[in-house]
DNA sequence: GGCCAAACGGGACTGCTGTTCCATTAATGC
DNA sequence: GCATTAATGGAACAGCAGTCCCGTTTGGCC
């Protein structure tokens, strides 16, 4: 039932293959947005990239596998950190950053679906892990460039300093499901910048 | 497909009807903790709960159901806050309670499995919300007491610094996938009150 | 204690998910 | 270009999740 999903260990690669898989994925995110991950059905998917559905099963296995992959695709294409000039614009570019990310329908729904598949799908936690640990290193350069400034404390932990900007926004989307919009992005970003001034991340 | 889980509703709520309710629940749990929630067999918890499954498909529906079930019955049950004397042992407690709620296996899995029910579910969603707000109020007065008695600034908002307590908890667990601690949790405290001496809060 | 209807239980049934088999297509290496 | 074989596609098949029907149990109420 479970099997790798990764191109990466195919030994062709080229042509039909990745054509095959990028309609595939795209038409998983397609089904994403409308039915969410819950809905995700593999005949759809095949039907709807236009491939047999033995091809999606041999594949990617079950609908974890699909977003798996999904996820992976995504992790190669992360955007580089902003550099606004001041720590303070940093954070909030890195907070709206976040909020555009999970607020834009495809991909919103695309990390609400692999966070799901996570919760008992070890392949899925791992390609989540990746991907964030991936953006937080991205990020973390704007919190030591402004220590060098010397806006904050010496010895400030950079990737702390921005998982504390995007938990708040991930604890609204997923937790407690309340709204989350630029107020909240906003006050995240302060918040992490008081704690860090303060010294609380060092 | 879709219906009231409840038991408000029920006609006949005693004796027999809450027998099967708990059993039900008892066995959803067991459930969840061996096979997480995408594993959750309707049949199984059935079986297990020496029910017949047809009342297990006529009162919860599907999985979603019984998760969201389970989650109001735990929105019953909350623990009131802790009152140590002071705010920083205040919101510690509240971040090691944090911990105990994920780390402990029954509630930890439950909690995963409600979270993965809310993304395509609305009832379970609602139910998630009902319970956060819920437990966010009960802690709320810890901070209110902290600003009466002059430690936090005048209009430190009590729930946002209850969520920025849990919040980075939660980012870990269902987000990045790393690993959850006490150090996280003592963190976590101490990086709320740090912003709310700051007056990030208000 | 007895009536009535709500709630339950068992078993047959159905449709869909996921598998298997084999023929067909096309990417790779020469 | 040509041979090799990885990769795909279609169709038949199997198993189980979820539904339906109807008889049985039992809680609420007088």
């Amino acid at each position: 039932m479970e099997q790798q999903s990764r191109l990466a260990g195919t030994v062709r690669p080229g042509g039909r293959t990745a054509r095959t898989r990028a309609a595939v994925l795209e038409a998983t995110q397609d089904e994403l947005v409308e039915c969410g991950f819950h809905g995700l059905n593999m005949d759809r998917v095949a039907a709807k990239a236009g491939v047999g559905k033995t091809t999606v099963y041999r594949r990617w296995g079950d609908p974890a596998g699909l977003v798996t992959d999904l996820m992976a695709e995504l992790a190669e294409s992360s955007a580089p950190h902003a550099d606004t000039g001041g720590i303070e614009g940093d954070l909030l570019a890195n907070a709206l950053n976040v909020l555009g990310a999970v607020t834009d329908p495809r991909l919103g729904a695309t990390f609400q679906a692999v966070i799901a598949a996570a919760t008992g799908n070890e392949a899925a936690a791992a390609a989540l892990n990746d991907f964030y640990l991936r953006r937080i290193r991205a990020w973390a350069p704007v919190v030591d460039r402004a220590v060098a400034r010397g806006e904050l404390p010496e010895g400030t932990d950079g990737m702390e300093v921005i998982r504390a900007v995007s938990a708040p926004l991930y604890y609204r989307l997923l937790v407690t499901r309340e709204p989350v919009d630029e107020k909240v992005a906003e006050h995240a970003a302060a918040r992490a910048l008081a704690g860090a001034r303060a010294g609380a991340f060092t």
